[in-house]
DNA sequence: TATGATAATGTTACCTGTAACAAAACATGG
DNA sequence: CCATGTTTTGTTACAGGTAACATTATCATA
């Protein structure tokens, strides 16, 4: 294995490149290119030549090149607003098990629910030349917006299915999911239900208006126990003692999702409060935790995995050259009664 | 806002580069390249003239040149087994929240297990130039080091603080967690105590191993039940009913994660088993709902959001040109006692 | 053997930002 | 008003693949 090629890679201690490969066998790397896209557009002897060269110095492919040349990375960009959240690690699943065997790359961001962050996000996301944007949250800054535009990627926006999309959204209707099941819980007759909302995101402020209307046209009194901080079990239980401190004879608590309702229930179990009896409680998404505990959770099922799989096909399809199919795509939520109603 | 520059970028539809900027001031490239790295190298008329510039176009820099040249790309590549599983998106969590704020970016990839998928997967990530690696597991096959070797970044293997590391590893030693559970269960007089492995993986298998050894330092006889399938709720409770068939007078269950415990836990309260009364529950983890949940499962803690945060500081530190301090980082694990034992 | 067709390989240019060096513009003091 | 130093701007080359075009080798057939 004599290296008596002029620049030896080994002296340089880079990996090696498609000329140090065709330095190695006496060819242009034009041809090594050609070998590695399409083996039989190269020699038969030079097949196996090349194919030992390239497996001698352990050559691995450069992406770099192509994307400065084509402005194409064959990656998409991934920006969420929070990886805690449980219900985006589903998402981030479902798009993967879409992306990944397409033979793309993501590139995961996360901005904090802060819009500056989000601006920066994405401009970095685009300095990556990301061939296309899977993002979350309808609302956008004008810098967002220009941003977008200028990149001309196809851009997909999950979680909501209401507002206008910059494109195309793929989502639920988080008002109508919480009204469906506000007026569930009323019509088992429960008067005093309370809501807990933590992070207050655009979705949250959809779900509480869903939840207010439905406690207004039934001619109830709606109350709200709000905080900016995450979701979490002990912020369910504290919301459940506060809850029941403003209003004692509360008999309904809906959650804006099951962490919250998971916490408030355990709570009731302990403070000896009767679920469904006593107090019905129900959560939002349907996690799997949800549908397994004892009693079940009431909850809102929503289809996250498949909304993060939808959004990555639909990107794929479109960057296969095909139009936006259609604009807005509500995916079907489910009322699930449980056991704690 | 006149646009006589000779190649008007408007006509391309692509996104303006620093040339188009450059034409539309009137000056070199160069010379914006040096306002956006520091405006001062600038002269004041030029510097307002070409964030004018900047903004009108709404220019969006560009990493691919930079990569080429530098074979540096900012961005570091995260490498897990799965992301089904709740314990990576934990993980995931704590590498973002130290590659982000240090101006990283991050990019994930899965393998679903599969050595090949394995070997795909770091190519594609290599290919990429990201600047370093975190990946899962400990055992890789002589391509993958090969491949890492060539490629000359730094990486860090993450869950595993047993088997030796390429360069680095940062975890825990899961065959002593699961020994010093099963342990304290048999020190709680429990005797005939099952074992419910999923997933069969490396650090399940050392994890059995830890049982077992246990089991028969105490002159009792191990009983593991097994399937290759992922973790589920459901699987706990299939297992429970397996477990009983198979040793009616079974009195600990000793489970490879949370999951499988908080399943075989609700199993037994819907079947009227008592725990820990009759029976003993243990998981492994400790996730948030294990710690709020009633009866507070019994679990080893493990520091997953930590272990992501260390193995992107030491990467992180590495890529400042440090040495690795310390080859294995064996982080702490602790026994929660929890009311399920 | 010449000829045209085809297969195999080579050459050149390009993608975009920036390091390194070069030149021009400007300021200051004698 | 020149010499000198400093600031500001320009020029050139480069990173590593590959598209597009050019050339050379190979082969079958007249």
């Amino acid at each position: 294995m004599k290296s008596a090629d002029k620049k030896s890679p080994t002296m340089k201690n880079k990996r090696p490149t498609l000329q140090d490969v065709a330095d190695l066998v006496g060819v242009t790397k034009m041809t090594v290119s050609r070998f590695l896209r399409n083996p039989d557009q190269v020699s038969v002897p030079l097949q196996t030549k090349i194919a030992d060269a390239l497996e001698d110095l352990g050559y691995i492919p450069n992406r770099a090149p192509d994307i400065l040349s084509k402005s194409k990375s064959h990656a998409i960009g991934v920006l969420l607003p929070s990886l805690t959240n449980q219900v985006f690690a589903e998402v981030i699943r479902g798009i993967e098990s879409v992306v990944e065997p397409a033979g793309y790359q993501t590139m995961l961001a996360h901005y904090g629910y802060s819009k500056e962050a989000e601006e920066a996000r994405i401009a970095t996301l685009l300095s990556y030349n990301v061939d296309g944007l899977i993002i979350s949250e309808s609302y956008h800054t004008e810098r967002v917006r220009k941003m977008l535009a200028v990149a001309g990627i196809p851009v997909i926006e999950i979680m909501d299915s209401v507002s206008p999309p910059i494109e195309q959204a793929i989502g639920i209707d988080n008002e109508a999911a919480a009204y469906a099941m506000t007026d569930f819980m009323i019509k088992r007759d429960r008067k005093k239900i309370v809501y807990f909302a933590a992070r207050m995101d655009q979705r949250t402020l959809f779900k509480i208006k869903g939840y207010e209307t439905a406690m207004l046209d039934n001619g109830l009194t709606p109350l709200c126990l709000k905080t900016n901080s995450a979701s979490s079990f002990t912020l369910g239980a504290t919301f459940l003692h506060d809850a029941l401190q403003q209003q004692p004879d509360t008999d309904g608590i809906f959650c804006t999702n099951d962490d919250l309702a998971i916490g408030a229930l355990y709570a009731c179990q302990k403070a000896g409060i009767k679920v469904p009896q006593d107090i019905s409680i129900a959560g939002f998404h349907g996690h799997d935790i949800s549908r397994a505990m004892v009693p079940l959770l009431a909850t809102v099922i929503t289809p996250r995995e498949e909304m993060g799989r939808l959004a990555a096909e639909h990107l794929l399809s479109r960057l296969q050259g095909n139009p936006v199919s259609q604009k807005i795509i509500d995916l079907p939520f489910k009322i699930e009664a449980g056991e704690s109603i």
